[in-house]
DNA sequence: TTATGTGAACGCATTCACAGCC
DNA sequence: GGCTGTGAATGCGTTCACATAA
Protein backbone atom coordinates (compact mmCIF):
# COMPACT_ATOMS: atom_id res chain seq x y z
CA UNK A 1 0.00 0.00 0.00
CA UNK A 2 1.13 3.36 -0.58
CA UNK A 3 2.52 5.21 2.50
CA UNK A 4 0.02 7.03 4.28
CA UNK A 5 0.96 10.10 6.15
CA UNK A 6 1.13 10.68 9.96
CA UNK A 7 -0.90 13.44 10.01
CA UNK A 8 -3.55 11.78 7.56
CA UNK A 9 -3.99 8.62 10.16
CA UNK A 10 -4.55 11.03 12.71
CA UNK A 11 -7.54 12.83 11.06
CA UNK A 12 -9.03 9.19 10.13
CA UNK A 13 -9.07 8.80 13.91
CA UNK A 14 -11.10 11.83 14.24
CA UNK A 15 -13.22 11.05 11.77
CA UNK A 16 -14.10 7.93 13.27
CA UNK A 17 -15.60 9.66 16.62
CA UNK A 18 -17.21 12.36 14.70
CA UNK A 19 -18.90 9.60 12.55
CA UNK A 20 -19.40 7.78 15.69
CA UNK A 21 -20.98 11.01 17.01
CA UNK A 22 -23.00 11.39 13.86
CA UNK A 23 -24.22 7.73 14.41
CA UNK A 24 -25.40 8.53 17.87
CA UNK A 25 -27.13 11.49 16.89
CA UNK A 26 -29.60 9.38 14.34
CA UNK A 27 -27.82 11.01 10.75
CA UNK A 28 -27.35 8.32 7.86
CA UNK A 29 -25.81 10.48 5.41
CA UNK A 30 -22.97 13.48 6.21
CA UNK A 31 -21.30 15.21 3.36
CA UNK A 32 -17.17 16.20 3.45
CA UNK A 33 -18.31 19.66 4.24
CA UNK A 34 -19.98 18.09 7.69
CA UNK A 35 -16.81 15.99 8.31
CA UNK A 36 -14.67 19.05 7.92
CA UNK A 37 -16.36 21.44 10.01
CA UNK A 38 -16.77 19.36 12.93
CA UNK A 39 -12.83 18.67 12.32
CA UNK A 40 -11.72 22.02 11.96
CA UNK A 41 -10.31 21.13 8.44
CA UNK A 42 -11.58 21.52 4.86
CA UNK A 43 -13.71 19.25 2.58
CA UNK A 44 -11.21 18.53 0.25
CA UNK A 45 -8.75 17.29 3.09
CA UNK A 46 -11.13 14.73 4.15
CA UNK A 47 -11.72 13.95 0.80
CA UNK A 48 -8.25 13.61 0.12
CA UNK A 49 -7.74 11.41 3.24
CA UNK A 50 -10.41 9.04 2.60
CA UNK A 51 -9.43 8.82 -1.22
CA UNK A 52 -6.42 7.22 -0.36
CA UNK A 53 -8.02 3.88 0.61
CA UNK A 54 -11.29 4.44 -1.66
CA UNK A 55 -14.37 5.70 -3.07
CA UNK A 56 -17.48 5.60 -0.50
CA UNK A 57 -19.15 8.98 -1.20
CA UNK A 58 -21.80 9.12 -3.27
CA UNK A 59 -21.83 12.52 -5.98
CA UNK A 60 -24.11 15.01 -5.00
CA UNK A 61 -25.46 13.16 -1.50
CA UNK A 62 -22.05 12.59 0.53
CA UNK A 63 -20.78 9.38 2.54
CA UNK A 64 -23.25 6.95 4.27
CA UNK A 65 -22.27 7.28 8.20
CA UNK A 66 -23.00 3.51 8.58
CA UNK A 67 -20.75 2.53 5.98
CA UNK A 68 -18.38 4.90 6.27
CA UNK A 69 -18.04 4.36 10.16
CA UNK A 70 -17.28 0.95 8.96
CA UNK A 71 -15.12 1.42 6.70
CA UNK A 72 -12.70 3.77 9.03
CA UNK A 73 -13.01 0.71 11.82
CA UNK A 74 -11.55 -1.28 9.35
CA UNK A 75 -8.86 1.01 8.01
CA UNK A 76 -7.53 1.88 11.37
CA UNK A 77 -7.79 -2.09 12.40
CA UNK A 78 -10.42 -1.21 15.01
CA UNK A 79 -12.48 -4.31 13.29
CA UNK A 80 -11.07 -6.57 15.96
CA UNK A 81 -9.94 -6.78 20.04
CA UNK A 82 -5.81 -5.99 20.64
CA UNK A 83 -4.69 -7.56 23.18
CA UNK A 84 -2.30 -5.30 25.11
CA UNK A 85 -0.10 -5.40 28.26
CA UNK A 86 1.00 -2.88 30.65
CA UNK A 87 4.66 -2.81 31.63
CA UNK A 88 5.49 -0.70 34.44
CA UNK A 89 2.32 -0.06 37.20
CA UNK A 90 3.47 2.79 38.54
CA UNK A 91 1.48 6.17 38.92
CA UNK A 92 1.14 6.47 35.06
CA UNK A 93 0.81 2.33 34.09
CA UNK A 94 -1.56 1.93 36.96
CA UNK A 95 -3.95 4.57 35.41
CA UNK A 96 -3.52 3.45 31.83
CA UNK A 97 -4.61 0.09 32.86
CA UNK A 98 -7.67 1.14 33.87
CA UNK A 99 -8.53 4.12 30.79
CA UNK A 100 -11.77 3.72 29.60
CA UNK A 101 -10.62 5.14 26.41
CA UNK A 102 -8.91 2.02 25.64
CA UNK A 103 -11.25 -0.84 26.03
CA UNK A 104 -13.95 1.48 24.27
CA UNK A 105 -12.09 0.92 21.41
CA UNK A 106 -11.11 -3.02 21.75
CA UNK A 107 -7.67 -2.38 23.07
CA UNK A 108 -7.84 -5.28 26.12
CA UNK A 109 -5.33 -4.95 28.44
CA UNK A 110 -4.73 -8.92 29.45
CA UNK A 111 -1.75 -8.37 31.86
CA UNK A 112 0.27 -6.16 33.77
CA UNK A 113 4.01 -6.59 34.53
CA UNK A 114 6.39 -4.97 36.59
CA UNK A 115 10.19 -5.37 37.82
CA UNK A 116 9.57 -4.21 41.45
CA UNK A 117 8.99 -7.66 43.48
CA UNK A 118 7.52 -5.01 45.93
CA UNK A 119 4.89 -4.37 43.15
CA UNK A 120 4.46 -7.90 41.72
CA UNK A 121 1.38 -10.10 42.84
CA UNK A 122 -0.34 -6.70 43.71
CA UNK A 123 -4.21 -7.04 42.22
CA UNK A 124 -4.88 -3.86 39.69
CA UNK A 125 -8.03 -3.81 38.23
CA UNK A 126 -8.84 -7.41 38.50
CA UNK A 127 -5.22 -8.50 37.51
CA UNK A 128 -2.06 -9.58 38.93
CA UNK A 129 1.02 -7.89 38.43
CA UNK A 130 3.32 -10.57 37.05
CA UNK A 131 7.18 -10.15 36.75
CA UNK A 132 8.88 -8.61 33.67
CA UNK A 133 11.07 -11.52 33.90
CA UNK A 134 7.73 -14.05 32.97
CA UNK A 135 7.37 -12.05 30.17
CA UNK A 136 8.60 -13.94 27.37
CA UNK A 137 6.72 -17.36 28.48
CA UNK A 138 3.92 -15.61 29.01
CA UNK A 139 4.20 -14.28 25.48
CA UNK A 140 4.90 -17.81 24.11
CA UNK A 141 1.98 -19.25 25.75
CA UNK A 142 -0.72 -16.82 25.06
CA UNK A 143 1.05 -13.87 22.35
CA UNK A 144 -0.03 -10.45 22.57
CA UNK A 145 -0.39 -7.62 20.34
CA UNK A 146 1.10 -4.69 21.99
CA UNK A 147 3.18 -3.50 24.96
CA UNK A 148 2.48 -0.21 26.43
CA UNK A 149 5.86 0.60 27.82
CA UNK A 150 5.22 2.90 31.64
CA UNK A 151 8.53 3.02 33.30
CA UNK A 152 11.10 4.84 34.06
CA UNK A 153 13.45 7.07 31.72
CA UNK A 154 16.51 4.90 32.91
CA UNK A 155 14.56 1.65 32.39
CA UNK A 156 12.77 1.95 29.29
CA UNK A 157 15.13 0.98 26.91
CA UNK A 158 15.98 -2.29 28.71
CA UNK A 159 12.48 -2.99 29.01
CA UNK A 160 11.98 -2.49 25.50
CA UNK A 161 14.68 -5.22 24.42
CA UNK A 162 13.01 -7.90 27.31
CA UNK A 163 9.54 -7.05 25.23
CA UNK A 164 10.94 -7.13 21.69
CA UNK A 165 12.77 -10.53 22.73
CA UNK A 166 9.70 -11.61 23.53
CA UNK A 167 8.10 -11.64 20.25
CA UNK A 168 6.33 -8.30 20.88
CA UNK A 169 6.15 -6.68 17.45
CA UNK A 170 4.15 -3.68 18.69
CA UNK A 171 5.17 -0.74 21.45
CA UNK A 172 3.60 2.22 22.60
CA UNK A 173 5.73 3.86 24.76
CA UNK A 174 4.95 6.52 27.75
CA UNK A 175 8.85 6.62 28.87
CA UNK A 176 10.40 10.54 28.46
CA UNK A 177 12.90 8.89 26.24
CA UNK A 178 14.07 8.74 22.53
CA UNK A 179 14.16 4.41 22.04
CA UNK A 180 15.68 2.55 19.32
CA UNK A 181 14.29 -0.47 17.64
CA UNK A 182 14.60 -2.61 14.72
CA UNK A 183 12.96 -1.97 11.52
CA UNK A 184 10.50 -4.51 12.23
CA UNK A 185 8.94 -3.80 15.49
CA UNK A 186 5.81 -0.62 15.11
CA UNK A 187 6.90 2.17 18.08
CA UNK A 188 4.72 4.89 18.96
CA UNK A 189 5.83 7.18 21.44
CA UNK A 190 4.00 9.76 23.61
CA UNK A 191 6.38 12.09 25.90
CA UNK A 192 4.03 14.16 27.82
CA UNK A 193 7.25 16.56 29.53
CA UNK A 194 7.94 17.25 25.78
CA UNK A 195 4.29 18.32 25.30
CA UNK A 196 4.50 20.65 27.51
CA UNK A 197 7.70 22.16 26.42
CA UNK A 198 5.99 22.52 23.13
CA UNK A 199 3.63 24.60 24.97
CA UNK A 200 5.76 26.38 26.90
CA UNK A 201 7.68 27.29 23.50
CA UNK A 202 4.26 28.44 22.10
CA UNK A 203 3.82 30.71 25.05
CA UNK A 204 6.66 32.18 25.23
CA UNK A 205 7.25 33.36 21.58
CA UNK A 206 4.31 34.78 20.54
CA UNK A 207 3.92 38.46 19.90
CA UNK B 1 9.26 35.82 14.70
CA UNK B 2 9.13 34.00 11.79
CA UNK B 3 7.17 31.13 11.96
CA UNK B 4 8.28 27.88 13.79
CA UNK B 5 7.02 24.20 12.84
CA UNK B 6 6.18 22.17 15.35
CA UNK B 7 8.07 19.02 13.97
CA UNK B 8 11.13 21.84 14.64
CA UNK B 9 10.06 22.65 18.55
CA UNK B 10 9.45 18.70 19.10
CA UNK B 11 13.38 18.26 18.06
CA UNK B 12 14.05 21.10 19.99
CA UNK B 13 13.43 19.18 23.01
CA UNK B 14 15.26 16.45 22.19
CA UNK B 15 17.99 17.95 21.77
CA UNK B 16 17.98 19.83 25.01
CA UNK B 17 17.55 16.54 26.36
CA UNK B 18 20.89 15.39 24.83
CA UNK B 19 22.86 17.75 25.11
CA UNK B 20 21.83 17.51 28.92
CA UNK B 21 23.14 13.89 28.32
CA UNK B 22 26.96 15.36 26.89
CA UNK B 23 26.89 18.00 29.47
CA UNK B 24 26.52 15.14 32.26
CA UNK B 25 28.94 12.99 30.69
CA UNK B 26 31.64 16.09 30.63
CA UNK B 27 31.84 16.91 27.49
CA UNK B 28 32.15 20.77 26.64
CA UNK B 29 31.76 20.81 22.69
CA UNK B 30 29.35 19.11 20.38
CA UNK B 31 28.79 18.61 16.62
CA UNK B 32 25.73 18.69 14.51
CA UNK B 33 26.94 15.54 13.44
CA UNK B 34 26.88 13.99 16.82
CA UNK B 35 23.41 15.40 18.13
CA UNK B 36 22.07 14.05 14.71
CA UNK B 37 23.45 10.69 15.74
CA UNK B 38 21.80 10.62 19.02
CA UNK B 39 18.17 11.74 18.18
CA UNK B 40 18.51 9.97 14.64
CA UNK B 41 18.12 12.85 12.35
CA UNK B 42 20.80 14.33 10.13
CA UNK B 43 23.19 17.09 10.73
CA UNK B 44 21.93 19.24 8.40
CA UNK B 45 18.19 19.11 10.09
CA UNK B 46 19.96 19.97 13.48
CA UNK B 47 21.92 23.08 12.13
CA UNK B 48 18.51 24.32 10.30
CA UNK B 49 16.83 23.88 13.57
CA UNK B 50 19.16 25.90 15.08
CA UNK B 51 19.35 28.56 12.30
CA UNK B 52 15.81 30.17 13.14
CA UNK B 53 16.59 31.05 16.49
CA UNK B 54 20.28 32.42 15.45
CA UNK B 55 23.99 30.85 15.22
CA UNK B 56 25.26 28.91 18.39
CA UNK B 57 28.62 27.29 16.82
CA UNK B 58 31.57 27.80 15.71
CA UNK B 59 33.02 26.71 11.87
CA UNK B 60 35.13 23.83 12.21
CA UNK B 61 34.30 23.06 15.83
CA UNK B 62 30.67 22.59 16.83
CA UNK B 63 28.78 23.91 19.53
CA UNK B 64 29.69 24.52 23.39
CA UNK B 65 27.57 22.29 25.33
CA UNK B 66 26.98 24.41 27.92
CA UNK B 67 26.02 27.94 25.54
CA UNK B 68 24.02 25.34 23.30
CA UNK B 69 22.38 24.22 26.48
CA UNK B 70 21.53 27.26 27.65
CA UNK B 71 20.04 28.73 24.23
CA UNK B 72 17.88 25.58 24.01
CA UNK B 73 16.77 26.38 27.57
CA UNK B 74 15.22 29.94 27.09
CA UNK B 75 14.28 29.02 23.28
CA UNK B 76 12.17 26.30 24.71
CA UNK B 77 10.88 28.93 27.78
CA UNK B 78 12.79 26.38 30.38
CA UNK B 79 14.40 29.16 31.72
CA UNK B 80 11.56 30.06 34.27
CA UNK B 81 9.28 27.93 36.39
CA UNK B 82 5.84 27.50 35.52
CA UNK B 83 3.18 27.46 37.69
CA UNK B 84 0.61 24.64 36.38
CA UNK B 85 -2.85 23.46 38.01
CA UNK B 86 -4.31 20.53 37.25
CA UNK B 87 -8.09 19.86 36.90
CA UNK B 88 -9.13 16.53 37.07
CA UNK B 89 -8.16 13.97 39.57
CA UNK B 90 -9.32 10.80 38.16
CA UNK B 91 -6.57 8.01 37.78
CA UNK B 92 -4.50 10.17 34.98
CA UNK B 93 -4.93 13.35 36.43
CA UNK B 94 -3.50 11.91 39.97
CA UNK B 95 -0.56 10.47 38.06
CA UNK B 96 0.52 13.52 36.38
CA UNK B 97 0.30 15.34 39.78
CA UNK B 98 3.14 13.50 40.95
CA UNK B 99 5.15 12.70 37.61
CA UNK B 100 8.38 13.73 37.80
CA UNK B 101 8.92 14.47 34.42
CA UNK B 102 6.93 18.19 34.73
CA UNK B 103 9.22 19.43 38.12
CA UNK B 104 12.41 18.44 36.68
CA UNK B 105 11.62 20.73 33.86
CA UNK B 106 9.74 23.79 35.86
CA UNK B 107 6.55 22.65 35.74
CA UNK B 108 5.53 23.07 39.38
CA UNK B 109 1.94 21.95 39.77
CA UNK B 110 0.78 24.73 42.42
CA UNK B 111 -3.06 23.66 42.54
CA UNK B 112 -5.52 20.33 41.95
CA UNK B 113 -9.27 20.80 41.06
CA UNK B 114 -11.88 18.41 40.41
CA UNK B 115 -15.48 19.28 40.03
CA UNK B 116 -16.61 16.13 42.06
CA UNK B 117 -17.19 16.74 46.03
CA UNK B 118 -16.22 13.32 46.82
CA UNK B 119 -12.98 14.67 45.77
CA UNK B 120 -13.06 17.91 46.67
CA UNK B 121 -10.82 18.53 50.34
CA UNK B 122 -8.61 15.06 49.34
CA UNK B 123 -4.97 15.20 49.82
CA UNK B 124 -2.63 14.05 46.90
CA UNK B 125 1.02 14.74 47.07
CA UNK B 126 0.95 17.19 49.20
CA UNK B 127 -1.99 19.44 47.69
CA UNK B 128 -5.47 19.59 48.81
CA UNK B 129 -8.08 19.08 45.97
CA UNK B 130 -9.91 22.12 45.50
CA UNK B 131 -13.36 22.35 43.74
CA UNK B 132 -13.31 23.68 40.18
CA UNK B 133 -15.63 26.28 40.75
CA UNK B 134 -12.99 28.10 42.75
CA UNK B 135 -10.54 28.29 40.06
CA UNK B 136 -11.77 31.84 38.15
CA UNK B 137 -11.27 33.43 42.25
CA UNK B 138 -7.95 31.28 42.63
CA UNK B 139 -6.59 32.87 39.91
CA UNK B 140 -7.61 35.79 40.35
CA UNK B 141 -5.19 35.74 43.47
CA UNK B 142 -2.48 34.22 42.21
CA UNK B 143 -2.24 33.46 38.60
CA UNK B 144 -1.16 30.19 36.90
CA UNK B 145 0.45 29.74 33.49
CA UNK B 146 -1.03 26.58 32.48
CA UNK B 147 -4.02 24.17 32.79
CA UNK B 148 -4.11 20.39 32.66
CA UNK B 149 -7.08 19.18 31.43
CA UNK B 150 -7.58 15.90 32.52
CA UNK B 151 -11.60 15.30 32.80
CA UNK B 152 -13.65 12.72 30.87
CA UNK B 153 -14.62 13.56 26.93
CA UNK B 154 -18.03 14.69 28.78
CA UNK B 155 -16.72 17.66 30.92
CA UNK B 156 -13.45 18.58 29.06
CA UNK B 157 -15.08 21.49 26.72
CA UNK B 158 -17.15 22.53 30.07
CA UNK B 159 -13.94 22.66 31.88
CA UNK B 160 -11.85 24.30 28.99
CA UNK B 161 -14.32 27.34 28.89
CA UNK B 162 -14.34 27.59 32.40
CA UNK B 163 -10.50 27.42 32.43
CA UNK B 164 -10.45 30.45 29.88
CA UNK B 165 -13.17 32.42 31.96
CA UNK B 166 -10.52 32.32 35.02
CA UNK B 167 -8.07 33.93 32.42
CA UNK B 168 -5.62 31.46 31.80
CA UNK B 169 -4.30 31.01 28.81
CA UNK B 170 -2.17 27.97 28.71
CA UNK B 171 -4.13 24.62 28.61
CA UNK B 172 -2.92 21.15 28.36
CA UNK B 173 -5.62 18.37 27.45
CA UNK B 174 -5.46 15.10 28.20
CA UNK B 175 -9.43 14.39 27.35
CA UNK B 176 -10.05 12.27 24.32
CA UNK B 177 -11.93 15.10 22.51
CA UNK B 178 -12.01 18.16 20.07
CA UNK B 179 -11.49 21.05 22.16
CA UNK B 180 -12.13 24.35 20.78
CA UNK B 181 -10.79 27.60 22.10
CA UNK B 182 -9.97 31.00 20.95
CA UNK B 183 -7.52 32.49 19.45
CA UNK B 184 -5.73 33.73 22.18
CA UNK B 185 -5.52 30.68 23.97
CA UNK B 186 -2.86 28.33 23.40
CA UNK B 187 -4.26 24.81 23.79
CA UNK B 188 -2.10 21.52 23.27
CA UNK B 189 -3.85 18.02 22.72
CA UNK B 190 -2.48 14.61 23.67
CA UNK B 191 -5.06 11.91 23.08
CA UNK B 192 -3.72 8.55 24.37
CA UNK B 193 -6.50 6.34 22.41
CA UNK B 194 -5.44 8.04 19.04
CA UNK B 195 -2.39 7.45 20.00
CA UNK B 196 -3.07 3.24 20.28
CA UNK B 197 -5.16 3.89 17.08
CA UNK B 198 -2.24 4.79 15.55
CA UNK B 199 -0.10 2.35 16.05
CA UNK B 200 -2.95 -0.49 15.77
CA UNK B 201 -3.32 1.52 12.04
CA UNK B 202 0.36 1.06 11.32
CA UNK B 203 0.06 -2.93 12.12
CA UNK B 204 -2.75 -3.58 10.54
CA UNK B 205 -1.60 -2.03 7.36
CA UNK B 206 1.96 -3.46 6.75
CA UNK B 207 2.69 -5.79 3.90
C1' DT C 1 41.15 21.01 7.29
C1' DT C 2 36.89 20.82 9.69
C1' DA C 3 32.25 21.89 10.71
C1' DT C 4 28.87 25.72 10.55
C1' DG C 5 25.21 28.47 8.25
C1' DT C 6 22.23 29.00 4.45
C1' DG C 7 20.34 29.72 -0.24
C1' DA C 8 18.61 26.40 -3.69
C1' DA C 9 16.59 22.04 -4.97
C1' DC C 10 13.65 18.61 -3.74
C1' DG C 11 9.74 15.97 -2.14
C1' DC C 12 5.68 15.57 0.27
C1' DA C 13 1.25 17.26 2.23
C1' DT C 14 -2.36 20.60 1.53
C1' DT C 15 -5.29 23.32 -1.30
C1' DC C 16 -7.41 24.38 -5.58
C1' DA C 17 -10.51 23.72 -9.16
C1' DC C 18 -13.12 21.13 -12.08
C1' DA C 19 -14.61 16.89 -14.48
C1' DG C 20 -17.60 13.16 -13.34
C1' DC C 21 -21.47 11.01 -11.42
C1' DC C 22 -25.83 10.84 -8.58
C1' DG D 1 -27.69 21.16 -9.00
C1' DG D 2 -24.96 19.06 -5.51
C1' DC D 3 -21.14 16.74 -3.79
C1' DT D 4 -17.52 13.51 -4.69
C1' DG D 5 -12.96 12.16 -6.53
C1' DT D 6 -8.69 13.60 -8.28
C1' DG D 7 -5.03 15.64 -11.26
C1' DA D 8 -2.61 20.13 -10.99
C1' DA D 9 -0.86 23.96 -8.39
C1' DT D 10 0.80 25.53 -4.22
C1' DG D 11 3.13 25.79 0.10
C1' DC D 12 6.12 24.07 3.41
C1' DG D 13 9.56 21.18 5.66
C1' DT D 14 13.73 18.52 4.57
C1' DT D 15 17.88 17.65 2.14
C1' DC D 16 21.65 19.14 -0.64
C1' DA D 17 25.78 21.39 -1.50
C1' DC D 18 28.88 24.88 -0.95
C1' DA D 19 30.62 29.40 0.55
C1' DT D 20 32.35 30.89 4.92
C1' DA D 21 34.83 31.08 9.09
C1' DA D 22 37.84 29.00 12.80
Amino acid sequence: MKRIADSTVRRLSLYLRFLEEFEEAGLTTVSSEELAARGGTTSAQVRKDLSFFGSFGKRGLGYSVNELTQRMRRILGLDRDWRIIIVGVGKIGAALAQYEGFRQRGFRVVALYDSDPGKVGRQIDGLTVRATDDLAEDNRERPVDIAVIAVPAEAAQRVVDQVIGAGIIGIMSFAPIQLHVPAEVTLNTVNMAMELERLSFALSNRE
